[in-house]
DNA sequence: AATGAATGAGACTTCATTCAT
DNA sequence: AATGAATGAAGTCTCATTCAT
């Protein structure tokens, strides 16, 4: 009887190998970029030898693309819950701003990874399903507070307030970000419910 | 004695091959992506030879980066030009919103490379002084007809519904926009001017 | 549809792959020295494909470096051998002899090979231990039979007489070898030992 | 009448441009090797135009072979001056041994210089007539003091200790070189004169 | 199911040299 | 006599992918 572990290399059962891949594959695009990201790189952060990844996946594009939806599912769940629990004593324009405040890319990795999927989805419509759906979900969200133009509106703003927030050597004060939701709500008390 | 192929003589004198780089590297960029712009496509692309890359550029990044200099720079002015022109009569309102839908991206190549270099400064502090001179120029040229904090919101609505009407399968409808610009801007007659 | 030339299979059991490629590198820095030995001159002569040298080498220099090594650790291990050998009975003279006489360099080769090694130690810090742990081995091995400064002034002979013998024209009879040889020793009943 | 100097670019006349060139080489060489030495950076560091390079030379082995002749010719001429200086009292061993302890590599720029020429020297004859006749004027130096064998196997431990003493992390003492020319010329009043 | 050695294509870059000016 | 833009060959290295084990 071996007292010493299998020394870690064999490792025979290994279920959610297929998931970890792609979490590694993320971490590495927001690392070193959609064109920095290879099958190497990806298996050495997986702990996943590098012939599994051609073995779980078709290819890097394959992998690139359950990745970046696996992205934005996550990300569009957190929105959607945000906006459901900030909303849900009626105060829309709280619940818009927090999403704006503190929302996706506070975080960098976030922010990177968005724009390399923005990116890929500009050229290539495999991605824009993607894109797609992430931009359909928060707008149905968004539809539950107001109606669909208003959504769309807000949407946008989100989008561009975001993106200038984090490209901007001095962001927007919160303040400014206020006064453009009211602009777009009207004052609170005229919020018409979705 | 080796035979050497006729070999297309070197052109000695060809004064702008350097300007003609960067432009055939804008073309490649938006063709393949920062990250399918190699020496060898732009060289041809340019009709130049491969050793003139390195020549004239110290790299593919120094090249990246004038090429999106050039870029941000020509979209700037345009912008400039159009917020101008169409600001003369003081109608605020029409200036924006032909920004926006006759803008950036109208044409493709315009969206792409402005996604490809969003994602560059995403991850690194160069090219963001190219996306941060550019949003000032903008800026500025808003601020000509509005007050700072408008223009700020303004320029984050523009760019939001910019890469929305891109992404979107049913981008927005002209209404929407126009709607959008008047919440923000008030009714034309409240406009007030820089 | 592409018709791929039959190529050559790719050969998947070849233990020695890795060793093959080391002896490789020394015969094409004898032929062509440090400063010709490329990547492809190596790959063809050790009958491996351009891509197996990074496979296995981290870059030219991790390779020249175990090359040398090995070939260091080669002619240490041959001159610890004829030194004992020919030192059994005693006779300290003849062993000294026999190794600048028939020495390192007797072959081209391993003249070349020398110099090279001497040139990058020269330079850098890396191959330094290389040629130390040669002259260690060496100093050791003469220490078996004389004092350590009687050592380090027989090698220094041996090092001057072996490249001096490899320059010249005109080469030292073997007679100025003994000669040296007995000077630095005493004459043969004055040896004493280590 | 213009104040300003030709602000330096035109240089029409420069009459020791080539040797500039020579010395030039030198200090490339023993800063990256001879393979590190490329025209570019021996004109930079000669402050001459890259065309400048093959107007005044064939091509780099002719260059290299100037250089190499220059800095060994400038070796032998030191050394043949301290060993006639230091040896006008008669005093051999103080010459020899301060030969070896000040002597050429004191400088690390000549130690590598004189590897690479003997690296060179060891592959290809041309350079061979370089070290040759170096070695020919230090032995007939040598040979104003001592008989021909005696200047043979001085030479040979000159060039030993000396290579030992720069590649050495413990190098001789100055004792263990005072103790080796002693037993080689005997005792001081033993000397033979050439 | 999993591995990792092996491969060829192709990327970036540096170089010696040429030659119109 | 001197210049420097231009070039193609060649070097190092990285990669996606294959496939015997």
């Amino acid at each position: 009887m071996t007292l010493l572990p299998p020394a870690r290399k064999p490792r025979r059962t290994d279920p959610d190998r297929r998931s970890r891949i792609i979490d590694a594959c993320l971490d590495v695009i927001a690392d070193a970029g959609v064109d920095g990201t290879t099958h190497r790189r990806v298996a050495t952060v997986a702990d996943v030898s590098l012939g599994s990844m051609t073995y779980h996946f078709a290819g890097m594009d394959a992998l690139l693309l359950e990745a970046f939806t696996r992205f934005a599912e996550g990300v569009a769940e957190q929105t959607e819950r945000r906006l459901r629990e900030a909303g849900t004593d009626g105060d829309t324009h709280a619940a818009v701003v927090d999403v704006i405040l503190r929302g996706i890319p506070g975080v960098h990795r976030d922010l990177v990874l968005t724009h390399e999927l923005y990116t890929l989805a500009a050229r290539r419509p495999e991605y824009r399903v993607v894109t797609q759906t992430w931009m359909a979900r928060i707008r149905a969200a968004l539809e539950e507070h107001v109606d669909p133009v208003t959504a769309r509106i807000l949407d946008a703003l989100i989008e561009g307030l975001t993106i200038h927030r984090a490209l901007d050597p001095e962001p927007a004060d919160d303040d400014v970000v206020l006064d453009a939701v009211q602009r777009i709500l009207g004052t609170p008390d005229e919020t018409r419910a979705g």
